[in-house]
DNA sequence: TCAAAACCCATTGACGCCCATATTTTCCCA
DNA sequence: TGGGAAAATATGGGCGTCAATGGGTTTTGA
């Protein structure tokens, strides 16, 4: 499983690559991927980004409920609509399209933000006023479901 | 399991490298730890440090719950987009990144303590005076909160 | 035929890896 | 029990490698 950390903010050259994050290549490479599957998120200016298996997990559970639920059709509307396919270049890099470049307001500079099994890409201004905003609400409501126990039994 | 104990004190290098304290080392070495996580303390100006299983155990429970709770979804932005994964070097040392460092005010000593199942690391004097008023509230408020059962399941 | 994108190569700066030295601890034996 | 050798730890620095970036060239497809 992946495990993405960090924020890394990486460069858009003239003609609209950047570099994935090293470690977020390795996170991925560790189950081979080539490519990444990206959206727009539809909760914020960002990038969501998955990996190829966990598409088809939502593929799969899209398909279950669709039929029976206007919102998840719209869900999956909205996510695999919009979503592309990016292929790593030699330097492991990927092209950004537009239209996502746009809907996350990027220009010259992508943050790359490690989620745990995801990760989004943003505009770095963007981010920063996002994340000082969530923190804030995390200090306020404490820290107790954080804190929530796993079941020890078998863990990866 | 690991258990932390007692404090160390280190020198930071010039290229931002610290010894982890060889105790510390050699109960991550139980589980052949080849590197830990690092994140920003929310409650005070410290680095919070944990194994990279309980990273693996955040990712899981976080996965479950931010898609439906915002709560959640700040919590993980928190914790992953702020976390690094630290590698050890040949000698035991990590790099500490500029960021945590800031957050910690840690210059060119870290102080490494013990917390049983995790560590923290913090600037030496910042930690001195954290740890008086902390006895202090001891003091005050005896320990009978402390010596409360967790109410875990098994631990090992 | 032209534009876009895939491919290839060059540069630079940071980090990982390695070795050298200093300091502390452990352990053995007188 | 004290001294001293040997190992383990902590620290400092040099150097090679790789990640990030920029630019050029070839291929693809409209």
């Amino acid at each position: 499983m992946p495990l993405f950390l960090n924020t890394h903010i990486n460069k858009v050259d003239r003609k609209g690559r950047v570099s994935v994050p090293a470690s977020f290549r390795a996170a991925l490479a560790a189950q081979s991927a080539v490519a990444i599957v990206a959206f727009p998120s539809f909760r914020a200016p960002a990038i969501e980004v998955v990996d190829r298996q966990r598409m088809e997990q939502f593929s799969d559970s899209a398909d279950q409920y669709a039929q029976f639920s206007d919102t998840h059709d719209d869900l999956s509307l909205a996510i695999f609509s919009n979503a592309e396919e990016l292929a790593f270049d030699g330097e492991g890099r990927v092209m950004l399209p537009q239209s996502l470049a746009d809907h996350a307001h990027i220009t010259t500079l992508a943050a790359f933000v490690g989620l745990g099994r995801t990760f989004q890409i943003w505009s770095p201004e963007t981010f920063e006023r996002h994340k000082q905003s969530a923190s804030a609400r995390v200090r306020e409501q404490g820290l107790s479901l954080m804190l929530r126990r796993n079941t020890e039994g078998g863990g990866s």
